[in-house]
RNA sequence: GGCCCGUUCGUCUAGUGGUUAGGACGCAAGGUUUUCAUCCUUGAAACAGGAGUUCGAUUCUCCUACGGGCUACCA
């Protein structure tokens, strides 16, 4: 790519960004990277009805955590701001003229319960309303095309509520071109002539998305497949204005896992899994909604699999770092079909990077867990549990669970596996385990595993009878890593400790 | 309803006219671990349907079906 990539992750701050927001973003800032280019982040607040103001700070916050920060964008590197479409009111209102003068544009001055009867009455006799020249100068609509200049004049400084629609061209075949999808051709004569400016003196998302671009120098629009159908509308608007037009790329949806329709915000709790990035609380509702961030997903694991979805490297290679998704990154091989998202795959991800951490990592992350649970043991102690226990976990969550019993006692004795390994002579046995194991001087692994193996063979009685109400008594649980390794971390005196409690609550 | 986009194992996908249709998640079986998990091996599992083009179509074209999106003075 020899131009300058500028590329622009635009949301709307109506809430929190949900993961097929974040996937646009990181599509974006991979582009971006790739050829060295620049990642804006611009807000679009043009509706104010909707307008979320914890919003805004929530998507930073989640750029950052997901690792994949703007260059230019609110309050940073502000070259071409300001980013708040709502800052830039005044801006849009002289390019609405500028099309209104070229013949591009008109008044309109019907009003939606107006247009709502048209949409009725035409529905009512199999017909769809498009707001074209199929009707708009046959008298039935208001606005600059059936009206004299006197009358609009007239109605304008009446202060009556006027739109500003697009003058969409008859009679043309439109064939664009998607970065993605190649070809796409539409018909002009199926196309309304969409409102560029509100009455409420606002542009809409089609005026104010084209003249940022433009003023922006956005070089790629990387964005949802929700917007293709806009894509003629917005040609259109570059020739219109006689600029340049930036490439386009529409990515396709992510998809609920079960069920039909793309993934929604109010999916997340519903299904089990969830669907923003970090907690969001609704301000209007006190709502809370889980993250990833929450849930003990890393975020690089989080991002590795949002970028597999929907795009593959054509290679067997499943497990990226940034750099190296930067790298392998390219539009051409983004598939165009939508994706369900599988909670499961996400698990399997995090599971794959936090095997990768090192144990020095994993234990400073333990810490907070083992505080919880009024635990406090050596760094070294810590590590050594860690890399026991690492292999069997999912989320650092997991840890408290799969080593408590490195920690303290267990209390108690899960009753199904009691009642199978633990028979009638079994506390004898044990009893004289606990003889067995008093006489090893250096409680080794290697020790206790020839004086305890030793002393099974000459009873000359199944491993198994010994072996699992042995890890019954000192775990719990028939679960865990070797007995001997547990044994010796814990030391000799908690061993017999534990036993001793196993006989009196089960023999 | 109209317009647009899509359609390979249950899911994510590789595949660009000739392949035993490959991988991953998940699932199942076996092995390892005298436990559990990990790990290893193996297995089941797909070209939506129909026409055409072609010596030959998963791959190209058309139709149908299905899925998805849009259809607001929301983005």
């Amino acid at each position: 790519m020899s131009e300058n990539v500028r590329v622009r992750f635009a949301p709307s701050p109506t809430g929190a960004l949900h993961i097929g927001g974040v996937r646009t973003a990181l599509f974006n800032y991979l582009f971006a990277k790739k050829h060295k280019g620049t990642f804006v982040l611009r807000i679009e607040d043009t509706d104010q009805t909707r307008y979320v103001a914890n919003a805004e700070q929530y998507i930073v916050d989640a750029l950052e955590w997901c690792n994949i920060p703007f260059d230019e964008g609110p309050g940073k590197n502000e070259k071409f701001g300001p980013y708040r479409q709502s800052e830039r009111k005044d801006l849009y209102k002289k390019y609405a003229d500028e099309l209104l003068e070229k013949g591009w544009a008109y008044y309109a001055f019907d009003t939606s319960e107006e247009l709502d009867a048209h949409r009725k009455d035409h529905e009512a006799n199999g017909k769809t309303f498009i707001y074209n020249w199929h009707n708009r100068e046959k008298g039935r609509l208001v606005n600059s095309l059936v009206l004299s200049e006197e009358e609009v004049q007239q109605k304008i400084s009446a202060g009556e509520k006027y739109v500003v629609r697009f003058k969409t061209p008859q009679d043309e075949v439109l064939v664009m071109q998607d970065e993605v999808r190649g070809e796409v051709k539409v018909n002009t004569n199926t196309l309304d002539d969409k409102v560029l400016f509100k009455s409420d003196g606002m542009p809409t998302y089609h005026l104010a998305n084209i003249v940022d671009d433009h003023l922006m120098e956005i070089s790629h629009v990387i964005r949802g497949e929700e917007w293709l159908p806009s894509l003629p509308l917005h040609t259109l608007l570059y020739r219109a204005f006689e600029w340049e037009s930036p490439k386009f790329a529409h990515l396709s949806l992510i998809l609920k896992p079960v069920g039909k329709g793309k993934l929604s915000k109010r999916d997340g709790d519903k299904l089990g899994f969830p669907v923003f990035p970090l907690e969001y609380t609704n301000e209007k509702t006190g709502d809370v909604s889980r993250g990833y961030r929450e849930d003990g997903y890393f975020s690089d694991a989080f991002i590795n699999m949002l970028a597999l979805l929907g795009w593959n490297p054509g290679t067997e290679q499943e497990l990226f770092s940034l750099e190296q998704l930067v790298e392998a990154f390219d539009l051409a091989r983004v598939s165009k079909s939508g994706a369900k998202f599988s909670p499961d795959k996400t698990k399997w991800f995090n599971q794959q990077y936090l095997q990768q951490k090192t144990e020095e990592e994993l234990a400073t992350l333990f810490l907070p867990l083992l505080e919880k649970n009024n635990v406090s043991s050596d760094r070294t102690y810590i590590q050594k549990v860690v890399s026991l226990i690492k292999e069997r976990a999912v989320f650092v969550d997991d840890f408290w669970g799969l080593s408590s019993f490195f920690f303290e006692n267990p209390t108690e004795y899960e009753a199904k596996a009691a009642k199978k390994q633990w028979k009638e002579t079994t506390g004898d046995l044990m009893t004289e385990l606990v003889t067995v194991i008093e006489t090893i001087e250096d409680f080794s692994i290697e020790n206790a595993q020839t004086d305890i193996k030793g002393w099974i063979t000459s009873k000359e009685i199944g491993f198994g009878k010994v072996m699992q109400p042995l890890r019954l008594s000192l775990v719990g649980k028939l679960a865990g890593p070797d007995l001997f390794e547990i044994m010796t971390m814990i030391g000799k005196e908690a061993t017999i400790k534990r036993i001793q409690n196993a006989i009196a609550a089960l023999s």
